[in-house]
Order: structure tokens, then sequence, then C-alpha cells
DNA sequence: ACCTGAACACCGTTCAAGT
DNA sequence: ACCTGAACACCGTTCAAGT
């Protein structure tokens, strides 16, 4: 089993989203097609199961820093994490995808939870807020990684912004005003600083929810 | 080049998204499969323009009301755009797997940026802002549909949301104690009480940034 | 438990050709 | 501009069978 799920993820590492199939599973490790079914049950288990490996991949390397205010605790969480979903591209689109339930996915929400309880939310506060998160990094880094081929490695960030930029320079700007105005910011959506950005909004706005110590 | 749009839209609000295929759009015309390249150069054009399509629809129903505190409007605007994502369930993985650059999508943006600068954010501030809540939108609404089968209708979100409060209850509370006390709330991550918290919270964070009138 | 051959019902895409 | 036949190189999955 554990030499199937190794086989997809370097799949989708070297080829991309679309490279991961049952046969080129089986193909990588010179088998026939049918044998991945002694293995996996089907496609859509092969694909949780790729998600849950990546996770585990996460868990080890989130260590909680138990110093620093918890804002800054969270946002290194979360960094961590899109750190993680981004050295493998091609596995992205299946975070959107396969439903997150393994238990790499409860020990990663169990931690969450954790920093957000110690940080003063109250209990269901602490719950709808972990998943605020992981929708902003889940969502931003498949936003990301839908502009690229979904090859590993991805391809520098300064690269990938300035090719933004000049798609972003056709924006008539008589029809598009702002669009057009603020080209060099939209350009860098899919950049780290936009994450952190939009991570800053969130954790002030979770701020004003923490009750008084 | 319309009929083929529509035939692939409504092949996937029947069938989820597995439903569409070059093949099958080409069936529902009567029509050989090789004839859909005449109206479109391949298969991710065609997801490319079902994506305008549905912001299309998304922008007819965004009216803008120019009433009411800024943060009510950008909500307003927000939930419209979840609903219209959420009525066409099949199509709503595309969204974050082809790249939103049509003239809808340009559309849509320019107006949620008018909205946020009226709001009094700096124009950089509002770009960000602008795809920040995109990504809250976008992200959430796949989330959410990933758990279904993607056709339409939805299931009542009451009956999603039991669903997976009885997959919680297996969660064992003594490894993972803050996620079995709060399985309640967790099993209530898709719905839209959990999108306007989230979006609260957001627009909490974003009043921060609100340069004094 | 692990693997096979053979088959079924599918894919996206290209090319030369026809109206 | 619109459509076709024929072909190529693929898919996921099942089933009966073999070790």
């Amino acid at each position: 089993v554990e030499r199937v799920v190794a086989a997809a993820l370097s799949l989708l590492d070297e080829g991309g989203p679309q490279a991961l199939s049952v046969r080129a599973v089986a193909g990588h490790l010179g088998v026939r097609p049918n044998t991945i079914y002694t293995y996996v049950p089907d496609r859509a288990a092969l694909e949780r199961a790729v998600v849950e490996r990546i996770l585990a991949l996460a868990d080890a390397q989130v260590l909680e820093s138990r110093t620093g205010p918890w804002s800054r605790r969270v946002a290194d969480y979360a960094a961590r994490l899109r750190d993680v979903l981004l050295d493998h591209p091609g596995a992205a689109t299946l975070f959107m995808t396969a439903p997150m339930d393994g238990r790499n996915a409860l020990a990663l929400g169990e931690r969450l939870l954790g920093l957000l309880v110690d940080a003063g939310l109250p209990p269901e506060d602490a719950s709808r807020a972990a998943y605020l998160l992981m929708v902003h990094v889940l969502g931003s880094v498949a936003l990301e990684v839908a502009e690229t081929d979904g090859t590993r490695p991805l391809p520098p960030e300064a690269l990938r912004v300035a090719a933004r930029y000049a798609a972003l320079s056709h924006v008539p700007a008589g029809e598009y005003p702002l669009s057009a105005g603020t080209a060099q910011v939209a350009a860098a959506w899919v950049s780290r600083e936009q994450f952190e950005w939009g991570l800053g909004v969130l954790l002030d706005g979770l701020a004003a929810r923490v009750r008084p110590a």
C-alpha cells in the first residue's frame, strides 16, 4: 500500500495533476493495472491516501513554537502548511476535491484547535476559526497552483507574478479603471505577501472574538 | 459556441463534475466528438467558457444595493456569489482549476473593487481584499461541494450537516478531545452560517484597514 | 496476499476529407 | 463554417483465474 501511494505522489510531483492515473501507478511499479486494486478499492481512495500522506509530511514539519503571541503562532502554522502544499503542487487540487477525513487531517485539526483555544477563543469559535483558516490556506494554494502546470518545483514566485503582470497589462483602463490601476497588486495575488496579508486580516478579525483572559 | 457551453453546463448540473466530457457534449448535441473542436480549441477552453458562463449568471444576480453600511454590501455581494456557485455544484471545482481571466471575471472583480474603495480602503488594500474575499467564497464553496456528488440540486444543508455530524461522532474523544468536543460546530462547517461567520471575521479585519474618511 | 489476461465502456485529440 | 470516418494513445474497473 505504501509503495502505491509513494508512486502516486511521485507521479504527481513529476508530471502534475494529470499524471496521476491507476495505470500510470501500475506502470511505475512494473505491474499490471488491475493489480492496484489489490491495495486500494478505487481511484478516489488512492487520492485520499495521497492527501493523507502529504498531511503526514505537514504534521512532521509543523513544530509548534510555544513562544510568541498566539497570532504569530497561528500564522507560522498556516505558513508551514502552505509551504508543504506548494512543495507538491500536483497534489494541491486533491485537497479541494478529496474530503480531508483521515487520521492526519484530524491530528492537524486538533493541533490548530489547541492553538486557537489557548489564544482565548471560545471552543465553538475556535472550531469555526480553524476551518476558516483551512479555507484560506487550501483556497490560496489551489488558486496559486492553478496558474502553473503543477509540476515540481514551482517556478519562482517572482516569475509567476511577472507573468501575471504582463497578462494584466492588457486590461482596458477605460472599462476597468480600478482593476487596471491596481494591476501591480493583482499580479502579486499569487504571492506569499498576499497570503500573509490575508492571514493578517483574518487574525485581526479573530482577535476581536478572543474573550478577555 | 453558445450551444456547446450550454450543453456542457447542463451535463455538469445533471451529472456532477465527472459528467463533463468532450464526447458527452457532442452526444448531447447529436454530433460526432471531433465536431466540438470546430467551436472550441480544447477541453480546457471549454471549462474556462463554462466558468465565464456562470460568472455571467452571477453578474446578473449581483444587484449592488447602494444602501446600508459597506460591510453589509460586501457581505451581500459575497453571499450572492456563493448562492450562484452552489446552484451549479458540478462546476464548482472548475473555479479552483480554470483561471478566472475572462470578461465576466474582470467585470465582477471591478465591481467588488469599487465596493471596497468606496468603503474607504486604499486601492492597493482594496485589490488584496477583493482577492481575499474571492478565496473565501471559492474555497468555501469548493470544499462544501466536495462532500456531495455534485449534482443539482444539492441536498438541503440540514441533511449535509447531519451526515457530517454522524460521521464525526466516531472521532475518539480520548485522542482528539477538542475536535470531539466541538463536533457539533464542525458538522456545520459546510453551512451558510459558517460561511457568514468567516465573512464577518474577514470584514472586521478589513475594517481596521479602512482609512479614516 | 498478490498478480495476471482479457475484456468493457469509456476518454481527448489529430488528420485528411467532405459540404 | 460545420461536420465526418478513422485512427491513436490513453482511461477506470470487473471478472475469472492462477500462485
